[in-house]
This record gives C-alpha cells, structure tokens and sequence, in this order.
DNA sequence: ATTTTCACG
DNA sequence: ACGTACGTGAAAATG
C-alpha cells in the first residue's frame, strides 16, 4: 500500500530555526541553521517511516483566500528574520537535489495544500502522515491520515489519530476547528473569545460539541462568560472560519511526481557539500558516492554494511631493516606520505615515523630503519625531486627530515596549503578536522592518540602506524576534492604556482638561517641591563616603593591609586597602562617617562636580546626562523621561532640590534630591498584612480602630493604637519579607513577625522568608488579577492551587529590590497629563487618582511645583485603603475638600510 | 589559557 | 548609539 508523507514544510523549518539558536553560517556567511535541523528530522522520519511518496508544502505569497474575510489573519506577526528568509531558496534546492517534491500555490497556506492532498489520497486508499509543528494539523486526522507533531523543537515527534486526539483533548478531529473557534490563536492573530482558554474551549466543546451549538446555547451558561460569548459570537464564527483548513485547492501537480524512491546519494551530496553540512556528510561515505552516482542512499546504506572494509582494516606493514626491500618493491606506486614529528618548532622537532601510502598498503618506518643503510633507496626516492608527493604539511616534513639529515624534495600536493587557499580564515586545519570537514571517515585527532602538552606520548607502533595509515588515506581521499575546489576557484594557478613551489622555497630560506653576532648581541644586552637598573632605581624612588614594573595591574595601582594620576582608558580587568595612555601622562608626573623608557628597554631585553640568544640553534649556531604560509587571513606570511618580521627598526635604540644579523660567510654582506609604497601602488591600480596612478606615475612623494591634493596646496606650502596627516590618512586608507580610527591616531576629533576623509575621497573619487563596490561586491558574494584570486570570506558583512558588520567592511577593502601586495612579493620569492639558479648566484635569500627580501652576497655578486633584486621585484607582476623597489646593502642587516 | 603590551609591515 | 584603524608573534603576568 502507497504510504503517503506530506511535510508542513513552514511549520517545520521555522520550528528548526528557532530550535537551534546558535548560529551556523556557510563559510560565504549564509545562515544554514533551519535547513540543517530540517534535514536531520527529514532523514530523520523518512528512514523511519519509509514513505512511497513525499511532498513539501510551503505557504506562498502574503495575501491568503482567509485575508478576505478577516484583513488582520496573521497581523501584529514579527516579521521573518532574515536569517531565516533567507534559507528558504537553500531547503527547497536541498530538496530538488534530494528528488523531494515540494510544492505552493499563491493565495493557499501549506495547511491548505496538505489538507487537500490528503484527503486525495486517503480516498485513493493511501496511508497518510502529516508533519508539522501546528496542532491545528490534528483536524485532518482519520482513520488512515495520522499527524505528526513536533516537540522540542524538531527532536522529538509525536503522532495522533483520531484516538490520540480524542484522549488528548477528549474532542474529534473536526472539534480542534471548534476548540480554536472558542480560544483563537495569537500567533495567527485568531481573535477567539477574550478570556476563553484552552480549558474553557474544551469544557465547553464537551458540554456543546460545536462553536454553532456553544452560540445557540447561551441561555445555558452564566454570569461573566455568559456575557462574553453572546458579545463575541460574531469573532467565534469568524475564528471558526479562518482556523479550517481549506481541502479543495486547486491542485495541478501530478501524484507521480510526488513518487519518493530514496535520496538521490549524488545530487544530494553536492547539495549537502554547498551547505557544507560536515556532520551529516559524515556518515556518508563519499567514495562509494562517486563510484555509484545513481544509487541512492539507502542502497549505499545497506552496501557499505554488507562490504566496504571499517577504516581498522587498513593494512600497515611495519617493516624493521631486513623488510625495507619490500616498500622499495613499490616505491612507484607510494602516492602519499605523512611525516610524524612532535614539537611546535620544525628545526627542533623530533621525527616520531614515516607513512608511505600505496593505494593498496601502508609501510611505517621508524626514524632509525629510515636512516638506516638498508633504507637508502627510499631516502634517495624521498629525496628526488621529480617524483611528486601528496602530503599533509609538507613544508614541515622537509624541515623535520633536514636535521635528521635526509633530504626531502619533490612536494606536489599539500593538503594543508590546498586548505588555506581554499578558506585562510579556517582555524582547523588539522588533518583531522580537515577529514570531518569534507564528511571522510573519522579521523582521531593527534591529541588524543598521543596526549597533549606535557602528557604526549608516542603510543604502540601498532596504533601508531594505524593512526597514520588513517591519515595517509585521509589525504588521498583530500586530494582529489580539493583539486576540483580550487579549480572551481580558480585557484589553481596560484596553488601550483605560486604557494606551492614557494613552499619548498621558503623550506631552503628556513635550513640556510641567519647567522648571528652572538658577542655583539651579549654586549647590547649588557648596555640594556646597565640602563634597565639604573632606570628601575630611579622609578622605586619616584614612586615610593617596590613593585613589579613588568605588571600592568600593579603598575596601574602605582599610578592611578597611589600618585593619583588622571585615568585615561580601561581594558577590561583595570586601567590601561599601554604607552598612549601613559605619554598623555608624562606632564603630571616625572616617573611616567621613566616607566616608557624602561618599558621599550624591557621589551628590547626579554623579547630581542634573550630571546633571540635562546633561539640560537646548537647545530649550526644561527637562526632559523619558522615562515608560515597557512596562518594570515590575508595571504601574507608569518614568522616564528624566533619572528624574525618584528626586528626593531624605528627608534634608533632597537633598531642597533640589527647589526647583530650578519652574513654567514666572511666576506659577504647584507642586502636588503624592499618595495616603496606597495600598497598604495596597488591600491592606484585596483581602484584605477587617476590622480593616484598620476602621482606614482610620476614617482612623486605621495605623503606629500596627497596633502598638496588634500588641502589644495603647491608643493612648497606642504608642511610637515601637513604630510603628516595625508600619510595618516593614506595609512587609513589602506586600512579600511574610519573616522575613528584616524581621529585616535592624529589625535583629532571624529568630526575633522570625517571631513579630513571627506575631502580625501572628493580628489580620489577613484578610490571612494573602489571602497564602496569593494563592499557591495563583499556582500554579494560573501567574500573578496585579490588580483592572484586569493579569497577571504566575510561572512560578517550581512551581520546586523554593527560592529561586526563594520569590522568586515573595513576587512573587504584592506584585504585585497594587503593581499595582493603579499600575492607580488610571493611571486617575487619565486622568481627570484629562478632567477640565483639560472645565473649561478651563490647569494642566498634569507627573509621575508611582509614588503622587504633580504639576502646575503658574496662579494663578487655584490654588483650583480644589486640591480637583479630590485629588478625582479619590480617586474613580479605588472600593474598599471609601476612597482619600485629600493636596494641596500652592508655588513650587517642595521647597514643594509 | 587569557590578557596586556609592544615589536614589525 | 554602537567603539575600531589592517595583518602578525612573543613575553610576562595572571586567572
């Protein structure tokens, strides 16, 4: 027999909406929370109640058939939230993609439909079930049509036939129209009977049976309600009529499309991968997916139960020195490996093992059979350059394997940098939350196979090389996904391009390292500490006791408590100390200078002088910084361990500790270029405006030609004060200006900030046009690029916060120009890397800071280089303004300026 | 683990 | 009215 299941589809997913308040947004910033609770219930019921038929009513158009006979039905109604409107559109793709019919009709409410449908198909001799939120639904109940009412939001279900709603409600089906005749409905703006409740309803309907009879009957009842029923009688008809549920609408859909015969498991994973619904994708198994494109899930059910081997099946061979000959036997067929290390830093990071994944079979070695005489075939295999390798953060494989002294070439895939690409604000770029984000089998997380923090331990070698069997299988099956994402992105290019091969470059930039004056960087420590005594000395006296300088708390105390001084700022948990608050203070008191003195000299101490002394490798005596390439929002690089990007540059006291960075050779020297203005060069080209390609055209100051377009001045009457706003603001532009932030930092008020901005944007029209498609392009797409098709999504750019929607809209205009900036110099790296190996150089490149590349010479290059580097920058990608860098060279990185 | 401060582009 | 300039990492104190 058919087995017919009509879905109250408005009912339900407002239902789901409001049952799951916490937020839950596609990575383009669509609200997805409605659909998800409705397509759980929908699996939900459909495997329980294995249906032969589906439909999905909606409620279409504002204006019902019932708003001609009450004009408030459904006044005084709070508006559908957006968040939720717009996931309308998302359920009924996800359905057509599920092959479910859904189906509304203009002027009928989904109630309508299911009402008359249903009755269609009970006289055809179908079973009916119908599911909604709204007990309204229980008068279509019969003898063959059930109702399903959801309970705690959509968890839970309950059915009724017409025995349930008799021993809920003691009434029949047709009475729940006469019990919502007698109480109204608020959320409808029903009017009822005022002071009549569901309980009066039912003593009454128990006592009458109808609204008709309940009317006719008054002389039976009295006092108050008496009075209220005669006075109301009109609202308890009319009430009567809007609540039932109309069964004749004209219905042209046919019963055969209605047909349900599962899911189908293809289109529907497409679907759930666009919502990127992870859980449920989860229990999905993908491969099967793709191999069966018109099975339905069901049939996928049953066939992964009967066959598909559970993941503890995977076979590792653990092979000890006298078995290596066995992976050397199919080296040519190994298409992932995963090194295992443990430690946060890679040049002191100790090899845990090695994975080679054939599509077959996995091999495990341990770093001792790995550096092993019998091992050499594979290490020359791993070390072979032309033999491409799929992994999962490659670059800190090389690095890893580089002080176990085996070579590592040949990256062509990184899972890790195909992630980043494909969403760079993503935090999780675990292996493991890499495989729940694409719905591939489970994939225990590192911490919990080996501990975390002081606990970890390497486990067993059987689990072990299981757990990275399982993380090779994961990568192969990311391969393929990611492939076909980044191509749909266009991305492609600037994966195998660019980052890819960078990867491998800033690898050889990392293993080179910086070489280190550590006599010199000793001595400036001595002079620092001289100075820090002397000045903590002086500071105790001032403030008439001991106490921990280095805490803000404390420090504050001092301050604001003891000598009484003015209080600037809060943060959250007291005063704020930080060094704008504290020069606003220097003229009350003597000490607050005292304290910015030894605050930079601190700062020099701990984080430059010391810190820097401990990050000296003792293999090659150096610095090895840590860039990594899948940390920042907007393309560029980081640095760790040490953070070589933040070497003090601008007050003359800091700025010596570049001298301590010297060449590794005798010698040799420094040599630093670094690009002027890249970011408002490329802002002139992306906003193409002409006063600003004009000015760099020109190659003008364009602090300078800014101030003299700003305040409508010559040359000669810009002065300093003058180039000092304009470079303010051109900071602020870059930034994604506000007139806030430009007030704080020219310390002005908000309004001349504004008007300063203003007239910015009435002589660069080109760029205010820029800033404002920027921001619409942002929230259209849920997301900018940058010139190399960089993406960063900005889902809060729809936010009805205006604090995060303001923060996104400043985000969409700095990103693709902070971007594209890291997108040149990226390619300058690159070019660069070819262009010593083509002419031969010895001259290595050493760092990256974000605009500057710094390198070390051997003298004979000296000249060469000089013209080379500048060169290639400026040639690394062409705009419509030309790109200028600026070289210098020295014995050290504090000459090189 | 989080907060505050400060170094850089 | 809201309360920020964009992007990072490290050290120290403190919860």
């Amino acid at each position: 027999m058919d087995k017919f299941m009509l879905i109250d589809g408005n009912s339900i997913i407002y239902r789901a909406f409001f049952a799951m308040q916490q937020p839950m947004t596609t990575s383009a910033g669509l609200h997805t929370n409605a659909v998800y609770g409705f397509t759980n219930m929908l699996l939900r019921v459909l495997e329980e109640h294995k249906p032969t038929h589906v439909m999905v009513a909606f409620d279409a158009g504002k204006i019902t058939f019932r708003h001609s006979s009450y004009e408030e039905y459904k006044g005084g109604r709070q508006k559908t939230p957006p968040e939720l409107s717009e996931q309308f559109p998302l359920l009924k793709d996800l359905l057509t993609a599920f092959g479910i019919s859904h189906y509304q009709l203009e002027g009928y409410e989904a109630d309508d439909i299911i009402g008359t449908l249903s009755l269609q198909a009970e006289q055809k001799g179908c079973e009916v079930l119908v599911l909604s939120g709204d007990k309204d639904m229980l008068q279509l109940a019969s003898e063959h049509v059930r109702i399903a009412l959801t309970r705690k939001g959509v968890s839970e279900i309950e059915q009724y036939g017409p025995a349930e709603v008799e021993e809920r409600y003691g009434l029949t089906p047709a009475q729940i129209i006469d019990l919502k005749g007698l109480m109204g409905d608020a959320s409808d703006n029903i009017p009822g009977i005022p002071g009549v409740g569901e309980k009066t309803a039912l003593k009454l309907l128990h006592q009458f049976g109808t609204v008709e009879s309940v009317l006719e009957n008054t002389d039976q009842l009295k006092g108050k309600m008496k009075e209220k029923i005669e006075t109301h009688a009109d609202d308890a008809r009319l009430s009567k009529e809007l609540a039932t549920i109309f069964r004749e609408v004209p219905f042209d859909a046919s019963w055969d499309s209605m047909k349900y015969e599962g899911i189908q498991a293809a289109t529907a994973v497409t679907a759930l991968q666009k919502l990127e619904f992870k859980s449920i994708l989860q229990r999905l198994n993908l491969s099967d997916v793709a191999a069966h494109p018109d099975a339905t899930l069901d049939e996928l059910n049953a066939d992964a139960e009967s066959h598909v081997a559970p993941m503890e099946d995977l076979k590792v061979t653990m092979l000890d020195e006298q078995h290596v000959s066995e992976l050397e036997a199919v080296l040519n067929t190994v298409d992932v490996v995963h090194v295992e290390s443990h430690g946060d830093n890679p040049h002191h990071a100790e090899l845990v093992g090695v994975l080679f994944g054939t599509p077959e079979e996995y091999y495990f070695l341990t770093p001792d059979v790995l550096k092993s005489d019998a091992a050499t075939a594979i290490r020359s295999w791993l070390a072979d350059d032309s033999i491409p390798k799929q992994g999962h953060d490659l670059h800190r494989a090389d690095l890893v394997l580089f002080w176990d002294d085996i070579a590592f070439a040949g990256a062509a895939f990184d899972i890790q940098i195909a992630a980043y690409l494909l969403d760079p604000t993503e935090s999780g770029q675990s292996l493991s939350a890499l495989a729940s984000k694409y719905g591939l089998p489970v994939l225990s997380e590192d911490d919990s196979v080996f501990g975390k923090g002081a606990k970890y331990k390497v486990p067993e070698q059987d689990v072990l090389s299981q757990h990275l069997a399982r993380k090779a299988a994961t990568i192969r099956q990311l391969v393929p996904l990611q492939r076909d994402q980044l191509e749909q992105n266009e991305m492609t290019p600037l994966f195998s391009d660019l980052e890819m091969p960078l990867s491998r470059i800033l690898a050889d930039m990392e293993k080179q390292g910086v070489a280190v004056n550590t006599d010199e960087l000793r001595a400036l420590g001595k002079e620092f500490e001289q100075q820090i005594s002397k000045l903590v000395a002086h500071i105790y006296e001032l403030a008439g006791t001991e106490f921990n300088l280095n805490s803000p708390k404390q420090l504050g105390e001092i301050l604001f408590d003891r000598l009484g001084l003015p209080v600037k700022k809060k943060t959250k948990t007291g005063y704020s100390t930080s060094a704008d608050v504290l020069e606003e203070l220097a003229p009350y008191h003597d000490v607050v200078q005292y304290i910015l003195t030894y605050r930079q000299l601190a700062k020099l101490q701990s984080t430059y002088v010391e810190g820097l002394l401990k990050e000296i490798h003792p293999k090659s005596g150096k610095v090895h910084t840590y860039f990594r390439q899948t940390i920042t929002a907007t393309g560029r690089l980081s640095s760790q361990f040490p953070n070589l990007q933040n070497i003090p540059i601008r007050l003359e006291e800091g700025r010596k500790l570049r001298k301590v960075f010297v060449p590794s050779q005798q010698g040799w020297s420094m040599l630093s270029a670094d690009y002027s203005q890249i970011e408002l060069r490329v802002l002139a080209h992306i906003s193409d405006d002409a006063g600003l390609k004009d000015a760099f055209v020109h190659d003008m100051d364009i602090h300078t030609k800014t101030a003299m377009d700003v305040f409508g001045v010559a040359q000669e009457q810009v002065d300093s004060n003058m180039r000092r706003s304009a470079k303010a603001v051109n900071f602020g532009i870059v930034y994604g200006i506000s007139d806030y932030g430009l007030s704080q930092n020219l310390g002005i008020t908000r309004k001349e900030a504004g008007d300063f901005i203003n007239q910015y944007f009435d002589v660069f029209q080109g760029v205010r046009r820029y800033m404002d498609d920027i921001v619409d392009e942002a929230k259209q797409h849920g997301y900018v690029k940058t010139m190399l098709e960089r993406r960063r999504y900005l889902p809060e750019i729809r936010s009805s916060n205006f604090n995060l929607r303001s923060f996104a809209e400043r985000t969409a205009m700095n990103t693709p120009i902070q971007g594209t900036a890291a997108d040149i110099i990226k390619l300058a790296m690159v070019h660069m890397d070819r262009a010593l190996n083509e002419h031969g150089l010895k001259s290595r490149m050493l760092l990256q800071v974000h605009d500057e590349l710094v390198f070390e010479v051997p003298a004979d290059e000296l000249e060469q280089m000089k013209t080379l580097v500048p060169q290639v920058m400026q040639d690394a990608l062409e705009l419509s303004v030309p790109l200028k860098a600026d070289v210098s060279y020295g014995a050290n990185w504090y000459e090189a300026k």
